[in-house]
DNA sequence: TTGAAAGCGTTACCAA
DNA sequence: TTGGTAACGCTTTCAA
């Protein structure tokens, strides 16, 4: 059983200043106008009494609970544990404290969330790569005050969005690609459930005016699949001399088939992949591939909502792009 | 500026089923005995408004606020991100939400954050690794009705510890490399400000008679601080055949090192590390290492704050310990 | 089994 | 420049 503490309230402290409650309220609030003596003296006992406001009454009085909530769908992610630091620095600037859910990629517990994050008054959400299908989402966001997308699109009115350029970036790739002489490329695209996976594919078959011979797909990307789905690529077409992959860890498979295959990269292939991971520049040769710096993408997001909450008027829909980092695997 | 949308509130379910705001609260806690035929009445308006209580005014109330607060130096790097998934994980099953705050490894700002979460009335607080002064640390905690402190000890009153087991570790390790035939066995060591680097360090002296020619400092540990600093341990003593690294990282390194001198790894050498980072088993040979599976020691923190929390006697101090991984590199 | 009234700590509104 | 009163939405307490 929980036993607190008797906090020390703004009764208390206008007693003590032989003052009202709402002489005190107006200081701590800096508002309204207040005798400079009556001001010091309440001050003064304020800190005598160490007393803080209580942040729960604040919030009930309808105003703002200072505070947002943060959802992704894996916090154990790197990926999006990047972005929350930068969030909460945000949060932080704006005094404003973060909730964090944690969905593990299921819709029920999202929608939960969600109406737990409603129910504790928060003043916006941020909800990162949501699970939630189209039709769900406009009526579970526009429950708060301000919301923003991270990596999807809705409907919802008054949400902000915030996009990954996927494609574009794997189109700089092939470019890059390209102007390094490469002429016959072929890609191993991800999970077919993808977001990213499906923008990442498309970028390449814009780009290339994509063969689907020159295509493999792997379900989940990791070395291992990224090796089998290399290997097949080039028993089925030996001339490839560029391969995209969808991240880093598929193109480190896929590097290590190539020389399996005889190849050597860069020699013979280029090999690029996506994310930089910290993998990326620790391999031989070292992984040319695309960047985000997902701490300054997580503080763009909450300026946005920040925007928002503050009732500027928040960009609608943002759209971020990759860095191309080249290193020895496609210079 | 915020514009909330008026929620339903029990009054206005009362009115519709015609019972008063007590009875409807009493529903929708399951408290006292209510008439199943007004019970059901009220479910259905509850339902038919699609009404939800206000935490907010739930916590002003005393009891609860069914929120916990999660204070980490870094929730980018994945140590944190990881035990931070497991509490989030343990906290929703209790109807928890957890407010996650970032301190950047700043006291000050950790002094500010636990005035904050205590303003906001949170049920309790989980301390990662809290850089604030032994001193500072008692009068903050106990602002708190539960806290929990990980890998640092505290005289706070009524403040649970979560340890690891570092320096048992690390016999473990040397342990190991004994069983296996090696008999000159040396140190790469971490940050001397760092509390873990410490304990690694004292893990090994005692496991040894520690010779401090037989120990190499690196303030930071990474792979090429570990490269370095085996070049030295090695010139100074080439007959080394086994080598304890303060963190994966500088193992990583240690091993380059050890092959540039010429000696194979793990014939000549053996290396072991700490951690178990995804890179371990990732680069040739596969590290020897420590674990720990942080998202279940997120969880058992958790477990033991909300036993805290439920008024259950918590254990006031749990040592965990890592888990020896046996790969190529000292087999 | 149900309800009325008081209170949680703060701020908005109106009055002095 | 200051204070009283009434909310905010809920639960506790006491009474019926």
């Amino acid at each position: 059983m929980i036993r607190r503490r008797r906090r020390v309230t703004i009764a208390d402290v206008a007693e003590v200043a032989n003052v009202s409650a709402m002489t005190v309220s107006r200081v701590i609030n800096n508002k309204d106008a207040i005798k400079p003596e009556t001001r010091q003296r309440v001050m003064k006992v304020i800190d005598e009494l160490d007393y803080a406001p209580n942040h729960i009454a604040r919030s009930l009085t309808g105003s703002r609970s200072y505070t947002i909530g943060v959802i992704v769908v894996d916090i154990a992610n790197p990926f999006f544990a990047e972005i929350t630091a930068g969030i909460e620095t945000v949060a932080w600037q704006h005094h404003y404290n973060v909730i964090l859910c944690n969905t593990q990629e299921d819709p029920r517990r999202e929608r939960q969330v969600m109406r737990m994050l409603e129910a504790k008054q928060v003043d916006g959400v941020i909800v990162c790569s949501t699970r939630l299908a189209d039709d769900d989402l406009p009526r579970l966001l526009e429950m708060f005050p301000a919301c923003l997308l991270f990596n999807r699109e809705t409907t919802a009115k008054d949400a902000n969005v915030v996009m990954l350029a996927d494609a574009a970036g794997i189109v700089r790739l092939v470019e890059h690609l390209e102007a390094g002489g490469r002429r016959r490329l072929g890609m191993i695209a991800g999970g077919s459930r993808s977001h990213s996976a499906q923008a990442r594919l498309d970028g390449f078959r814009s780009a290339t005016n994509g063969d689907d011979a020159l295509i493999e797909h792997i379900e989940t990307a990791h070395i291992h699949t990224g090796f089998r789905a290399a290997q097949t690529l080039l028993a089925r077409q030996p001339d490839l001399d560029g391969l995209v992959c969808h991240n880093d860890l598929a193109a480190v498979g896929a590097m290590q088939a190539c020389m399996t295959h005889g190849k050597s990269v860069p020699g013979d292939i280029a090999v690029v992949g996506c994310d930089d991971i910290p993998l990326a520049s620790l391999i031989s040769p070292k992984l040319t591939t695309l960047r985000v710096d997902r701490r300054v993408l997580g503080e763009l997001i909450a300026r946005n909502l920040f925007a928002h909450i503050d009732g500027e008027q928040p960009t609608r829909r943002q759209v971020i792009r990759h860095q191309l980092v080249i290193r020895d695997s496609a210079p």
